[in-house]
RNA sequence: GCCCAGGUAGUGUAGGGGCCUAUCAUGCAGCCCUGUCACGGCUGCGACACGGAUUCGAAUUCCGUCCUGGGCGCCA
């Protein structure tokens, strides 16, 4: 029976191992294997004069990074990684890994991020690596859980339409038969019609499209959007939903995953709840005095100014309070000042990680907003019809996944953060 | 879309007109080595993205092509 490498203790007298040869070490009369399965590393040795012929022959044949199975007696002793080794009576390769390999999973030669992630399916044999996806796959569930415990139905929305959710981000267009569509940029307005629909909340954790030709190190074409709507609620009680959320995966990261944090060699820490709030008026004020360009109330906040406030606030922190001519037409105004508008920002030190609001649940308020902002409430029809009949108020937000992990692991590219990124030039793997 | 920077062995690098028959590390192959844990020692293997130009001479300068990284704008 074989059991996982960290199965294998100072307690343990056999065992059975499968893994992959993560490196070699030949002393001559003596050799170490080091095996590596995803729950650790184990070191098998084997005595030359001792060993069976069988397990010679095999070991040597065994190239680094091949996957075998070892059989044989376990021994505590000091002088071995993790107090104990494997004496093999048995050693089977059971694949082979050609040589030389596409990057070096023991890390003694780093690899840069283009080799890598053309290699993926080996870059991810490295244990930090490896971290960051057992840990993104927890901040999931934890996020997947908060949600069913506070009675949310999870949905699934088509990611093929027909036209612009929201204006500005280009979309990528789509051969559909003799129809013209697009990947969706986000599942707003699907969020919203299951609010007519009486859902009452609802979550979506899908692929959103962007078809932007940006290179940075912050931006995916293809990303993960954590999103939420609720009826009967503000923007008040959404952002409160949002701190939960945000604090509740880290602090299931912590509970669930010090070796993954371990092997990434990070400092980690909860954010504390709740977080500052700031109103879009005071971020610019901030951003005002220690940034050179000029700045003004009404602007968008340029990537300068984001990273300026984020320096001075030092934690997560919303910007509330947002003027309505930047935020999209769904945002819900002010009554006593419709200038100013019921969005809001979650940011990161780094960057920004959500953007939610109050939405308009009136049909006329609607058409009005999305005439204001240029754009026609006929390609909205579809969108609009709902509206018509018995809209709930409602509150939503999207929170981007990989900018959640990225920043919450310190990662210096998002696309540490995606098993297989789409960026401006990767289509493969 | 705009603006930078860059492509040298499998990987990561040095070298910016002749000292280059191209550095170092890792890897791979062979030999030596019985407690390594970045094992060590010796020998060897393996690369200048592509095309053109300048020059007595180009990895190095120039032009073009292809590919890539990053910043900005926009966005999550």
């Amino acid at each position: 029976m074989r059991i996982p490498i960290s199965a294998v203790t100072t307690e343990t007298t056999e065992a059975e191992v499968i893994g992959w040869i993560h490196e070699v070490r030949d002393l001559g009369g003596l050799a170490f294997y080091i095996l590596r399965d995803r729950t650790g590393f184990l070191q098998a040795t084997i005595v030359k004069k001792k060993a069976p012929e069988s397990v010679l022959a095999a070991a040597k044949d065994a190239s680094r990074e091949s996957v075998v199975r070892i059989t044989g007696v376990v021994k505590a002793t000091e002088k071995a990684p993790g107090g104990r080794e494997i004496l093999p009576e048995t050693f089977e390769v059971i694949a082979k890994a050609d040589a030389p390999l596409p990057l070096d999973v023991a890390e003694k030669v780093p690899a840069e991020i283009d080799t890598r992630l053309d290699n993926r399916f080996i870059d991810a044999r490295r244990p930090r690596v490896a971290g960051i996806f057992q840990i993104r796959s927890t901040v999931q569930n934890a996020i997947t859980d908060l949600f069913f415990r506070e009675g949310f139905i999870n949905i699934t929305t088509s990611k093929i339409v027909a036209a612009a959710t929201e204006g500005g981000t280009e979309l990528f267009p789509l051969a559909y038969f003799e129809k013209e569509a697009f990947l969706n940029q986000s599942p707003q307005l699907y969020k919203q019609m299951m609010m007519a629909a009486g859902f009452e909340k609802v979550f979506e954790i899908a692929p959103i499209f962007r078809a932007e030709e940006h290179n940075t190190t912050r931006h995916l074409n293809e990303a993960t959007s954590i999103d939420v709507e609720i009826s009967f609620a503000d923007h008040e009680d959404v952002m409160d939903l949002l701190e939960r959320v945000v604090v509740g995966c880290y602090t299931k990261v912590a509970e669930e995953c010090p070796t993954a944090i371990d092997a990434m060699g990070i400092d980690f820490a909860v954010p504390n709840a709740p977080f500052p709030r700031i109103t879009y008026a005071e971020a610019i004020d901030i951003a005002a005095i220690s940034i050179e360009e000029d700045i003004t109330y009404g602007d968008d906040l340029s990537t300068a100014a984001e990273k300026a406030i984020g320096d001075e606030m030092g934690e997560h922190y919303f910007i509330t309070d947002w003027p309505t001519a930047i935020k999209p037409y769904y945002a819900m105004p002010f009554e006593d000042d419709p200038s100013v508008c019921k969005a809001f920002d979650l940011m990161h030190p780094r960057m920004e990680l959500s953007s939610g609001a109050q939405r308009i649940h009136q049909h006329d308020l609607l058409v009005e907003q999305i005439q204001a902002k240029g754009l026609s409430p006929e390609s909205f029809e579809f969108y609009l019809k709902p509206f018509r009949y018995g809209m709930p108020p409602h509150a939503g937000w999207g929170l981007g996944m990989e900018r959640l992990v990225m920043t919450m692991l310190d990662l210096p590219n998002i696309r540490e953060a995606v098993l297989f990124p789409r960026d401006r030039h990767r289509v493969t793997p």
